[in-house]
DNA sequence: TACATCACG
DNA sequence: ACGTACGTGATGTAT
């Protein structure tokens, strides 16, 4: 028997809309020779290898609109009226991805007078009955009205790469409606993109009530009669017509006169030469060599990423070589992540424009290389300078003048679509003739690093990378007003931070080992309990499972539910105490086994040979600029709690007689919020040194002295203060601290009308966002809101949030980098001993011999607090001890 | 590989 | 009417 045929069917407008506007960002860079915009075919182009790819059909059409009048615009003029025209940009990329479907051997369709969807209806009720399986691409909704058994739906989300597949019960679930009744909502609803209104005042929360009780718009009109008088009742007599005009309209025709049939739309074999053709007139230079390396003898003379000459590096020519040079491109290669210990596979280095690439790392023994890259007067450029530095630093070589880092500046630039692979990060600023590694060395079981000529094309094109994005960027930083950013900030600090990684912080396996077996006996006696309570063994690490138990066998409420089932979190869990003992046991089962899998056992793993832990502070991944820590992640060791706080028992100084010291910020985030919102209320508790959280609290619960303050009207004021810098909501506000939300709402409404500069804050900091597209840091550091102006509800809150949050968290980092960078010179250039280890977001930790204490206690907080100048001061609280633990 | 959970600021 | 706090990383289970 054969195999079930499948037919793939896209909304070729609607994918083409998100194309466009996925690549929008780097709409100018997707130019080809001809002056023609590329960026909605190229994105189209792999949006639909993907789908292919996953559905896997044996037919496949892209349906397309043939114009804006059709038979809806007859029954009803202003049909997709009021609409924006559609850019020029993206209107002359029509005829330029029809010319790639041909090539493709993939089929197109319009039809006067219909539009796409229409197109798609029939083949799809035609294939349906045909036994095929069919699957609709679109960005559009309302295609979901098509959902059947053998019909499914995917919508594309955010960009192109996501979607949401669309079965009759995903329908049933995402709607409360059948796929038929979408019809009938849209009929009540209206639509404002197509621009149809629906029936005054029935939203989708009323219709999907009234679909569920009376069926279809027929059947609320066959039982008007029953309906209440009410309002609404008013509207759907009155505006009876409107309703079913609106309901013709948003049906599907499942039987337009096509001229093609099923059997047109056969998906035939792409056509080598035609495609490799088309790509070269489009100046897609990756996917032409792609395609040639996979089709290379089906062609001639494969013009495929441009040509490049790297020369084997060898001691005969290195004796040889003018390396005069005050410029040169650098790139270690390490197989790896973990470069504190990754092998070496090579390195590749452009001098005088010539790239030389070697596999041989005694090379990196010969002085006037050394030279090169110690040299104070040669500019290095590189693809993450920390990571190099770190490399070289285990090679006896110190990398010191680092020019132009890639990977830092392109984070600096644009930290949201970062990756960390440098053939990824040099297409997304427009340059193709570098292979992603991924691509190159393979991934998992099938991992394999290339050796001779192939890597050392490689490395050269890494280094060619470098070399040829630089001035771009470097333009970019300026434009941006993010060039001292750049070198007074970020860059100094990716040195700071590999010298603080080198080092390293001791941990006392002893103390933690004998944890490990303290909590081993503990928690099998908690679980022995549980199981006797529960009546059963079964896996406690299994929320599933533990599920069942609760809700099921025991019949305790349900609180909350996840996607998958119910929730067992801590806040469910503390709201069923005291009506199990079963709970009281899961709770204190749960701390221990997270103390001790995350941090006893997963310390104990990556204890080096030195007994210290080596962390990677990840430099360019964070939205906000903060840094983050891993393998092992010393950012979030355990401290709130006490039996989790003595893992800190383990970290230890490195050495005999010495202690470990950190100071940290106090209510740093809130006083960059006092500065920037410029409020005069909030500075003038700050420069009055006043408790902030007690002045809050003043002046939410309309106080007139300090001692009228409760212990729990100061904690309810600290929340709020959270919430602000959170970007606050009064139902954010009302779970925090257990209030109702109205009472909530009365809170925030109080604090925005006594701290109004914050008031003006929140809304200009949107406003800003809403203008340029991105909020900004003190220091200038950029965080791009894509989402700000989006019609969907969450998308745009969670932005506007993110906008008001991310210049204080933002801010708050650039300070604490500031004030590293000062630090290491600091205690650089007063002979002192002291060492800093680590950075925990408002803290730094350091070890240091126990006579240099009294020093440090005089100087960190002095080089913290002035780190930069705010209109309120920065406060630091300084502690010591032998331990980590014993710093309090 | 995705999800739920929980550790930190 | 919408359904939420902001930013991270590691773990174990289930798919």
């Amino acid at each position: 028997m054969k195999d079930k045929e499948k037919l793939l069917l896209i909304d070729g407008n609607s994918v083409m809309f998100r194309a466009f506007y996925a690549l929008h960002n780097v709409l100018e860079k997707f130019v080809n020779h001809e002056g023609l915009h590329t960026n909605a075919v190229y994105a189209f182009k792999n949006m639909l290898e993907n789908i292919l790819k996953e559905v896997q059909p044996t037919h496949v059409l892209v349906a397309f609109d043939a114009g804006k009048k059709t038979f809806r615009t007859e029954k009803f003029d202003d049909y997709k009226g009021g609409r924006n025209k559609t850019p020029t940009e993206l209107s002359e990329q029509f005829p330029a991805v029809k010319e790639f479907l041909d090539a493709y051997g993939i089929k197109y369709y319009e039809l006067s007078n219909y539009e796409a969807d229409d197109i798609i209806g029939t083949l799809a009720k035609q294939a349906e009955n045909n036994g095929f399986e069919v699957t609709v691409v679109t960005g559009d909704r309302d295609l979901t009205q098509l959902v059947t058994d053998n019909i499914t739906v995917d919508v594309t989300l955010k960009g192109v790469s996501e979607i949401e597949h669309y079965t009759p019960s995903h329908v049933e679930e995402k709607f409360g409606l059948t796929p038929s009744q979408i019809v009938d909502m849209k009929a009540l609803v209206g639509d404002s993109s197509d621009n149809y209104p629906g029936v005054t005042k029935i939203g989708e929360k009323t219709a999907i009530k009234l679909l569920t009780q009376f069926g279809s718009v027929e059947g609320i009109y066959e039982n008007l009669d029953e309906m209440k008088k009410s309002k609404m009742k008013e509207n759907l007599i009155n505006e009876k017509e409107i309703a079913f005009l609106c309901k013709d309209l948003a049906q599907i025709r499942q039987n337009a006169p096509l001229e093609i049939s099923l059997a047109d739309t056969l998906w035939e074999k792409e056509n080598i030469s035609e495609l490799a053709d088309y790509y070269r007139k489009m100046d897609f230079k990756k996917f032409l060599a792609e395609l040639l390396s996979k089709n290379g003898d089906e062609i001639q003379s494969p013009d495929l990423k441009t040509k490049i000459e790297v020369t084997e590096l060898t001691e005969d020519l290195l004796a040889q070589l003018d390396l005069n040079t005050d410029c040169v491109y650098f790139n270690l290669e390490m197989d790896g992540d973990n470069y504190h210990t990754a092998p070496f596979i090579g390195f590749s280095v452009e001098i005088n424009s010539k790239l030389y690439a070697s596999d041989n790392l005694e090379l990196l023994k010969n002085s006037q290389l050394i030279r090169l890259l110690e040299d104070s007067s040669v500019k290095v450029n590189v693809f993450d300078g920390k990571r190099q530095y770190v490399g070289l630093n285990r090679l006896g070589i110190s990398l010191t003048n680092i020019d132009f880092d890639l990977l830092l500046v392109s984070y600096l630039l644009d930290n949201s679509e970062n990756s960390n692979d440098l053939g990824l990060l040099a297409q997304e600023h427009g340059y193709f003739d570098v292979t992603a590694d991924e691509e190159v060395y393979g991934k998992g079981a099938k991992r394999q690093i290339p050796t001779g000529e192939e890597l050392f094309e490689h490395l050269g094109r890494k280094v060619r990378a470098i070399s040829m994005l630089k001035n771009q960027l470097f333009a970019k930083l300026k434009e941006n007003e993010q060039l001292d950013l750049y070198v007074k900030i970020e860059r100094p600090l990716s040195l700071v931070l590999a010298q603080m990684e080198i080092q390293g912080i001791k941990v006392d396996a002893n103390r933690l080992e004998q944890m490990q077996s303290e909590f081993k006996e503990r928690l099998s006696e908690i679980q022995q309990e549980i199981f006797n309570e529960a009546g059963e063994d079964f896996n406690l690490n299994s929320p599933k499972q533990l599920g069942v138990i609760l809700f099921e066998k025991l019949k305790l409420p349900v609180i909350k539910k996840t996607k998958t089932g119910y929730s067992t979190a801590v806040s469910v869990l503390e709201q069923l105490r005291g009506m199990a003992p079963i709970i009281d046991n899961i709770l204190e089962y749960r701390q221990l086994s997270k103390l001790q899998s995350t941090y006893i056992e997963g310390l104990l793993k990556v204890i080096s040979g030195d007994q210290k832990v080596h962390t990677r502070y990840t430099q360019t991944l964070t939205a906000t600029g903060r840094l983050s820590s891993v393998e092992p992640n010393l950012q979030n060791i355990p401290v709130r709690i006490e039996e989790g706080r003595k893992i800190r028992q383990a970290f230890i100084p490195s050495h005999k007689d010495w202690e470990i010291f950190s100071s940290d910020y106090s209510q740093i985030e809130l006083r960059v919020l006092a500065h920037i919102s410029d409020d005069q209320n909030m500075q003038e508790s700050f420069n009055e040194g006043h408790d902030i959280h007690a002045s809050t609290a003043m002046r939410i619960f309309n106080l007139n002295d300090q001692s009228e303050v409760t212990p729990n009207m100061r904690r309810q004021a600290k929340a709020v203060n959270f919430g602000i810098v959170y970007g606050i909501s009064d139902y954010g506000l009302s779970q925090s601290i257990g209030i109702t939300r109205k009472q909530a709402k009365q809170f925030i409404e109080t604090y925005l009308d006594t701290f109004s500069g914050v008031k003006a804050y929140m809304h200009d900091i949107v406003k800003f966002a809403e203008e340029h597209g991105y909020v900004e840091t003190i220091s200038h550091r950029r965080r791009y809101l894509a989402d700000i102006k989006s019609r969907n509800f969450n998308q745009r809150s969670f932005a506007q949030r993110t906008a008001m949050n991310s210049p204080i968290q933002g801010s708050a980092a650039d300070i604490i980098k500031i004030a590293m960078i000062k630090m290491q010179k600091v205690l650089k250039e007063n002979n002192l001993q002291a060492k800093m280890l680590l950075q925990v977001h408002d803290e730094l930790i350091f070890e240091a011999p126990k006579e240099e204490i009294p020093v440090l206690e005089k100087l960190i907080p002095s080089v913290m607090d002035s780190a930069v100048s705010l209109n309120v001061p920065l406060k630091v609280e300084s502690k010591h001890g032998i331990t980590w633990f014993d710093t309090k």
